[in-house]
DNA sequence: AATGAATGAGACTTCATTCAT
DNA sequence: GATGAATGAAGTCTCATTCAT
């Protein structure tokens, strides 16, 4: 037997996948339902509305993407190293997760985004915090961290829109590189 | 008295306006029609369907920017500036035209992307052949431009996303350091 | 309170109705379900589509037809009792079902027909077999017992139809006398 | 180049194949436009609307079904043989001309048919004149002309359908044997 | 006479949501 | 809590008809 818990993460996950495969419009309630294995009625215990659903959906994936973020970070590491792994430790959780990557881009870009309230930190958070301890410590340079953000977050997101799409060019290599590449421009150049 | 062309492109930039508020699915024929100052049944002389004219609509955005993307070109001048005004043009071509940026990236993300053929090399091609020439004449590290790429368009998309988000924190100087970085990491570091 | 058979049956009786008094294509869904006292979706909870609906409303008459063919009739009576009385009974059915008639004879000169897969036997399968019978039993010509249905049902269908195009000049006389001139031509000259 | 009598027929013609093909409600203006070769609005210079257009339509193929109905009439033969040659060229007119059939056959059958005043005497008019002359010479049993009218084309049409529909087990001798049984029927048993 | 783009009412159908069980 | 039949507003699309050319 099923408790809410398993129900409500059920309705969440299906939805997910659903969304990945048919966008938001392409996705009714009845085949949420029918793919998680309720009725549809069932599905309005958990949420109001299925904008309620979207959006909790959006939050529940967010969540998924912190825990991502750092899970494969050491503090005791070397700075540069850490980079290296925050960097690939998204990058892979978007290649393996990817109906959480598409619903995420589809979320942000959609129009139900723009009815959340503006979170007092966003998802990025994390991210920002690393590269302001980066350059307190001085092995980044001294600027605004957003914009550091701003230049890892794009690469690993496009890069793994890259590979998603089905080019397979970006192989190990060339993921390193990337990342070498980015971390030569954003390294405090030490005398 | 208007002609055909412009009954069709009032229809294009009409969804275009409309996406951009609303995304797809709130975004119903009568609200293009109306919008557009045509009746209902007019877009359908010029579309088959609604995915029809979303597909098309993409090719319509495609091609803008495209143009958008060497318009501030200038071969004559020296690489690094060349880089720094295409990065530029680019960002603030996202910027102006902030519905072409929502819908692109809503299409990329959505269903109806995956039902169009792949194009024989897409829309940032002549971006990937700016960095082949710059790896060629030794201006940029000997990498997969691909990768030159990803990162170019990354932070582009990123920083032009972040500012639509109304972050407005992303200003002139900032902008220029990002590009700096970015420029850092990937010139060939000569002798 | 009704059940789920009452209103799939409701929404067939309704449609056999209107499509008497307006045909096909002056029957649209919104008028059955006002008809038959449901909403518009609820027809789609038990038809597919319009078409669905008029396929399974022919099976629906098709299947009366085939019940009033040989209601009337008794085994133990004489073959040309027997056979007024199949005729008639037939005959009776359409005269009190117009619907059915106008519905059924729509239905087989339509296109809808053509999409139908043809049946292992018609309709008229029990028609056939009575009078393979007759010929059997020496009471009818040994022809092929198709031509027998043919001439049995087409003068039925045709007395039907010229009775309900308001020619009231078909009456009991005349209808005795239809039935025994075929009689006359289909039965055995004994010695 | 083309004179109005010509386009008028082309759309008469157009329409007639194309009805067989879709019936009523999938036959739109626009597509006996492009079949007739003529522009939408053309049809509207002959033809107050598509009902009217059917209605006329209904005239024509009336017409036609009369003209061949006494094609191979010769008034000099003896009666049985001009029954004879009389059901079988209304038969072979229908099979040949499976478009006026159907349209025909549906038209009867459709509201359309309700809108028409009743005409003075209909289509068989010329077939009740026959059978009452038939009568008159003794050849024929002396009932109402109108009971040998439903037998005959009753038979002629159904024989038709049943050909039509690929049931091609009515070959040559089982029409004769049809024509046979009738006549069987319907003659006067001399002393 | 002929054209065919444009119109817009109305068709078919979907689907978020409700509610009696 | 759970169900799923029922609802009906709203969506996409069609098509008979018009009218400026």
């Amino acid at each position: 037997m099923e408790n809410l818990a398993d129900k409500k993460k059920a309705i969440l996950e299906s939805t997910l996948d659903l969304i990945k495969e048919n966008g938001f419009h392409g996705t009714p309630m009845s085949m949420v339902a029918k793919h998680a294995n309720v009725a549809a009625g069932t599905i309005y215990h958990y949420f109001d509305s299925k904008e309620t659903l979207i959006c909790q959906l959006f939050s529940y994936v967010k969540g998924r993407i912190m825990d991502a973020l750092f899970e494969q970070d050491d503090e005791s590491l070397d700075f540069r190293v850490r980079f290296f792994r925050v960097w690939r430790g998204l990058y892979e959780f978007y290649i393996n997760n990817l109906n959480s990557l598409v619903f995420f881009e589809q979320f942000v870009n959609s129009p139900y985004n723009k009815k959340l309230p503006k979170p007092e930190h966003d998802t990025f958070k994390p991210l920002h915090d690393f590269f302001t301890l980066g350059i307190e410590q001085e092995y980044l340079r001294p600027v605004n961290p957003k914009i550091l953000t701003v230049l890892a977050h794009g690469s690993i997101l496009t890069a793994a829109k890259v590979r998603m799409a089905g080019k397979i060019e970006l192989q190990e290599p060339e993921l390193e590189q990337i990342i070498e590449i980015l971390w030569d421009g954003m390294a405090l150049k030490k005398k």
